[in-house]
RNA sequence: AGAGGAGACGGGGUGAUCGCGGCGCGCAAGCGCUCGAGGAAAGUCCGGGCUCCAGAGGGCAGGGUGCUGGGUAACGCCCAGUGGGGGUAACCCCAAGGAAAGUGCCACAGAAAAUACACCGCCUCCGGUUUCGGAGGUAAGGGUGAAAAGGCGAGGUAAGAGCUCACCAGUACCGCCGGCGACGGCGGUAGCUUGGUAAACCCCACCCGGAGAAAGACCAAAUAGGAGAGAAGAAGCGGCCCGCUUCGCACAACUCUCGGGUAGGUCGCUAGAGGCUGCCGGCAACGUCAGCCCGAGACAAAUGAUCACCGCCCGCAAGGGUACAGAACCCGGCUUACAAGUCUCCUUUACCG
RNA sequence: UGGGGCGUCGUCAAGCGGCAAGACACGGGACUUUGGAUCCUGGAUCGGAGGUUCGAAUCCUCCCGCCCCAA
């Protein structure tokens, strides 16, 4: 079964609207506070970091981020969004999980000690 | 050994852990060493299949193709040849029908760019008499141009000219031979010769109906029991006309337009012009037959992360690198991108034997 | 998935077979004590690669990049 994801396009657009964001330098987090049984994730890659190759690998690598991260959330009533920024062909996985948990810290979403 | 030419190959491997999509089993939790990107999946440039519109019909318009024969479901693709061009050669390239059906265009230069024509020349006559002017003939030579009215030699002439002749080139026609054919070879006749451009309009031959998986079918939900228009005709068909089909000839129904609402689920959805091997036919593309195999089926869309060992390349080493790139209904091509490589055949040059 | 358009100097652009206009900006010069203004002047392999033609920005084919439309 596959988990819950943001799929439409009027989803995207509230998120980015009504929520908060926290930019880190290879992905930016849109977050919004929302009622639901889990958290629910989006993932872009626009065609600004590369083709369709290039998307595909970036949204698996943040997704493996997101499963890897999803039980550590304080609260589970959340919309998030993430927008890669970085080319996947330039940096390694480690570097983008490392870059995502910090700024998940900052915001206050996740407990900051593994 | 150097320099080239043609073609082909694969596109790292094995194993483990966590996770994802499909499939099978199970009521379920779950279990299963059951499978899970490509040669280009790409660009979307062509051709089909499939589905719906009517069974895909006729004409016009529009578009495409353009040497011949073959292959194919089909093609603008492929194979074999013909003709032309390039290269010492292996070999490569070519949208390669028609310019005596018609129209247009050919800048500048030049006399003239197509009903041929005459600037400098050459020659004859007249006037004049150191240089010139006028009338006519002529196109060999000069000059211009990308391209100049067949080439060269001889005869001929006042000077010349296919004006005449020989040879050569080209055109048309005829005959014979070879080839399925494009065409090639040989011989003859004619007129002496009619510029280029059709990827300019065009003519000729052949081909093409339209839309596309958001095709299309079913189920469920929702707005709404909305408004307007239509006529003996209306709609289906999409550039137009015809033809055909359906409904109808006066409530309704139906169709169209406007406005509004959905875009959830199931199917289509992967076994096919399929792949591999072999025999036979064919120069080949390819085809017949036999055997074996099943190799993704998602829908904001599954392939990711980590580790070990072995490959390959660069480097003395530490270490670094391992292309292009991601299926979206499915096939056949074309085109473009591609790290480091491997193999086969051929040409040519140099040296040694 | 289907369809349409664009690419010319740093920028905005005209030209659609025959030496690539123009404006702003930039460089150089003149004028001025200097600067501005003014005047003169210079600069483009027409997105790339092939082909057609005597000749291509223009015609044809294939690529590259960008933009737009319909469902």
């Amino acid at each position: 079964m596959q988990s819950r994801r943001l799929k439409k396009n009027s989803q995207f657009r509230l998120v980015y609207s009504e929520g908060k964001r926290e930019a880190g330098t290879k992905v930016v987090i849109y977050f919004l506070k929302h009622e639901s049984d889990s958290v629910v994730p989006g993932f872009v890659a626009s065609k600004k970091i590369g083709k369709a190759c290039q998307r595909n690998r970036a949204k698996r690598h943040m997704r493996e981020i997101f499963t890897r991260l999803k039980d550590r959330f304080n609260d589970t009533n959340l919309w998030i969004v993430f927008v890669a920024s970085f080319r996947p062909d330039e940096c390694t996985f480690h570097e983008i999980l490392a870059d995502v948990e910090s700024s998940l810290g900052r915001a206050g979403l996740i407990s900051t000690n593994g």
